[in-house]
DNA sequence: TGTCGTTGTCGAAGCGCTTCGACTTTGCAG
DNA sequence: CTGCAAAGTCGAAGCGCTTCGACAACGACA
């Protein structure tokens, strides 16, 4: 149908009977146009099958109607959840009409130097923002409008959305706590994972170690996530603390590791011994007795991302940080 | 640096005290200049932080530098294969400095009219693409170059890229006649992915079967993915097949229950009995002991798509089918 | 010395769209 | 019946780039 070259507005416009500069109002509602008019204009546009060329829209109106993504690429990231985000902000944008642009964080600052001056795009959503992050300096100069997913050091000026981790640690404490727990423990993230982001693993433990609030003891042990050392860690733990009776995991390839070293050492998950893990569903349906679990909000967070990007596309407020109640899902 | 509204080539060409169309030439090679003159050009580009506007340059070049990857959002994929997916076709069409727009399935047939006809990019890589796909049709229709995962019935004039599932059959099937297995056993998919995509379950059925020629019994058995169903499926196969000793299982959900299965029947993996899985390997390494595995080489393909896709683009002829031979990691 | 390719560079003409100012109509108050 | 604002429409001027044809300048060749 489309020729090669595609229908253009004048095609329209002349099908329409109007003026080329007609059309664009109706398609844009910049201007009133009459019922009448915009009615033979959409209908052309119906039947010639228009879409506006992109290229010529942004260039004139210095509008891409295109968001860039950039996703962490490294090792260790919960590939699932990324997956979850980018389906989940494609899916919230396409609601906005505008597409989404791939990017991989291994582009680095040069890369958003590269879309911003390119114009490409018209804004960001930075996923996975480490404690120090070099991008965050670059942005801040570039003045594209962004929403970064996690918080930087410094977020002076930037638009963050996260899962209250703070709130997530205090959660599965009280959860424990619930249920009768008087000694509990958070089994930490591998140490590259704290390394990098000590933001997010540093708000669980407080939130962790906060929340039973003398109500019980509790501690936090990190740990690393191959099978040996889970069993080794788990042995010791259980050593260290005989009196424990609950457990909170936030280490998603651990789990089904600890799972295995608590029935060697006889504790019986959901009778006598609690554990409540940090992380994706499928993780936690995975072993027996399925746990209970707070999760990344994958979806939810990249819709609250792309939606506080639309708005200051349009020169709206948005807040500065925006922190989502973690949910405990029981099973 | 960049100003709001950006450098542009008029600026650069100043500097340089070139003409603009100079500077294009420069950047795109696409005549002859002295070296004289493209050093001093360069140096103004680095300079300036001068990077084309994308607009409009695709404006005037009827070039987007942008191809979109359609992802299927379907449950049931396995979502970190579709992000190696993502993430090795965004490296890769960097390198050749084309950016990639994110789809979902879900925009259908009329997406592809969509960015088709808005110019917004100058081809696609389609996912998943299933037997029997309503967006092959459009997709010929249009006439964006386009480079296909997987294998529709009708393939005429398209470009489709995929593993070869029958050779990946025969490998595992193999690889049990080799140990020694005299009887073997195919578990397969879940019958929602046998529905969808004929060609593809089959095509390991086939090769399955036809690998021991003779040297050994094979049989296919289909398989639900839950706990339950799982369990069930492999005593009832144990039963009708006391002989069994090796099994291929190419159902990443079920590969943890089937081992439990085995366990439980008194089979010792590795030593009287011999399973190998086909599916990614952290399935493979997540249980005890760790399976040998053939896994979907999802950045070789995401890497091979784009680089035909690149060569389409060029005008450049590429095979229609490009099967990938698959590998065994035994461990 | 005149002619002809080469090589390197320039100016101008769009690409298809948005947007601004101006113009024509229409409705309504005076 | 006149005057004026509001409503609806148009034409033209770019947005920043690529590309085409033209044109100097320069050797090489006859």
């Amino acid at each position: 149908m489309a020729g090669p070259r595609g229908v253009t507005i004048a095609e329209v416009a002349a099908r329409a009977g109007v003026a080329a500069s007609t059309v664009s109002y109706v398609l844009s509602g910049k201007r009133s146009i009459s019922p009448a008019t915009a009615r033979r204009v959409m209908d052309a546009v119906a039947e010639l099958g228009y879409h506006p060329h992109a290229g010529a829209r942004s260039l004139a109106s210095r509008r891409a109607g295109v968001v860039a993504m950039m996703l962490p690429l490294r090792d260790g990231m919960h590939l699932p959840v990324l997956m979850q985000f980018a389906s989940g902000a494609v899916t919230e944008a396409r609601r906005a009409d505008q597409d989404v642009l791939l990017m991989t964080a291994d582009e680095g600052p040069a890369g958003l130097a590269r879309v911003a001056a390119s114009a490409i795009v018209d804004g960001l959503i930075l996923m996975d923002v480490e404690v120090r992050d070099p991008r965050v300096e670059t942005l801040r100069r570039l003045g594209l409008p962004s929403v970064l997913i996690g918080f930087p050091a410094d977020a002076e000026g930037l638009t963050c959305v996260d899962l209250d981790f703070t709130a997530a640690g205090r959660v599965c404490a009280d959860y424990l706590v619930e249920r009768g727990c008087r000694d509990i423990a958070l089994l930490g993230a591998s140490e590259a994972v704290y390394a990098r982001r000590t933001g997010f693993a540093e708000r669980v433990r407080e939130g962790f170690l906060g929340g039973p609030a003398g109500r019980a003891h509790a501690e936090v042990w990190p740990c690393p996530d191959d099978a040996v050392s889970v069993q080794r860690t788990v042995k010791e733990l259980l050593v260290a603390r005989p009196e424990l009776t609950g457990l909170a995991v936030h280490n998603e390839p651990a789990v089904g590791h600890v799972m295995h070293a608590l029935a060697d050492a006889g504790k019986r998950v959901g009778e006598d011994f609690h554990v409540v893990v940090i992380g994706p569903d499928e993780v936690a349906e995975r072993v027996h007795p399925h746990l209970p679990s707070v999760l990344v909000p994958a979806e939810r967070l990249a819709e609250i991302a792309v939606r506080h990007l639309m708005r200051k596309l349009d020169g709206e407020d948005v807040p500065d940080s925006t922190l989502v109640e973690p949910q405990l899902t029981t099973r």
